[in-house]
DNA sequence: TCCATTTGACCACC
DNA sequence: GGTGGTCAAATGGA
């Protein structure tokens, strides 16, 4: 029997298949043969060289402030899971050439995701949605001089925001795993910020609470791997769930309790 | 009628 | 030649 936060999450995961049923398997024929007679042509490469991505693990790969559609889905090899192909909904509208790639990555409670974001978002959708694209929108910082990191996350009464403000986040190593760790922070935000997300998570075991956690640590801790930064400590602007994180010993400090949504976390919570 | 999803085919890359 | 990314017809719900 699914438990809540996995309903949750199947939840989630109908946003991406949401209102089309599945055609019986079989049921139509083959389709006729392109009419078209070099219906590729304008295809393009399948890897741009230089184009920006980053890969986002995650429980609910179809949660980041973006409208895509799907556009394919393949049988991987090795692989238990089909991976899904995703572009942006205004590719056609707004020449948005974003693109993310789906692969389920095991079949944990709640399964894991593998999301790879390819090429940032040019679309700018209204409101704007806190998004690792929209987060990075600017091109990175040549200095990375700063002696501290500073996140802020923030969830506003009209929308939520996510933004890493230092420069040094900005730098090109270290924006892969940023994105990582602001999508990841984002999500957990609207999870929380959503009363039926929150007593899904509030209901849930303690570990399942701490796992969640744990992603966004996991983001830092992927920062601090790809590239260390000048400095040990990051600083937290007011997220209201973690305040600060050591890169140094990977541990992130609650300084009292903290307000998630309606969830209050202490530091022993946050303990194994 | 519109539009998103499904799914097999096609094709580029390794 | 195998694998994976993309296309586009078919499908069906809104």
């Amino acid at each position: 029997m699914a438990s809540r936060h996995q309903l949750q999450t199947m939840q989630f995961m109908d946003q991406a298949s949401r209102s089309r049923s599945p055609r019986p398997d079989g049921v139509h024929g083959p389709p006729p043969p392109t009419p078209m007679s070099s219906p590729f042509s304008s295809r393009k490469p399948r890897v741009q060289e230089g184009q920006p991505t980053c890969v986002n693990l995650t429980p609910i790969p179809h949660t980041d402030g973006h409208l895509w559609r799907k556009y394919g889905e393949k049988k991987i090899k090795n692989s238990s899971f089909p991976r899904l192909y995703y572009r942006c909904s205004y590719r056609d509208d707004r020449n948005c050439m974003a693109t993310k790639v789906v692969q389920q990555e095991n079949d944990a409670d709640p399964p894991l995701y593998r999301v790879t974001y390819i090429h940032t978002h040019t679309c700018n959708p209204l409101p704007p949605a806190p998004t690792p694209a929209s987060v990075f929108t600017e091109p990175p910082s040549a200095k990375a001089e700063h002696h501290a990191v500073l996140f802020r996350f923030s969830s506003t009464s009209g929308g939520h925001m996510a933004n890493a403000d230092h420069p040094a986040v900005h730098h090109q190593q270290w924006q892969p795993a940023a994105t990582t760790m602001v999508a990841q922070a984002h999500q957990l935000s609207m999870m929380c910020d959503d009363e039926q997300q929150a007593a899904a998570i509030r209901s849930g075991p303690p570990a399942r609470r701490l796992s969640m956690f744990r992603a966004v640590v996991d983001g830092l801790r992927q920062m601090r791997s790809s590239a260390p930064p000048p400095s040990s400590t990051v600083v937290d602007g007011g997220w209201d769930t973690f305040s600060s994180f050591n890169l140094d010993t990977c541990e992130f400090s609650i300084d009292d309790e903290l307000l998630c949504g309606d969830l209050m976390y202490s530091p022993d919570s946050m303990q194994e």
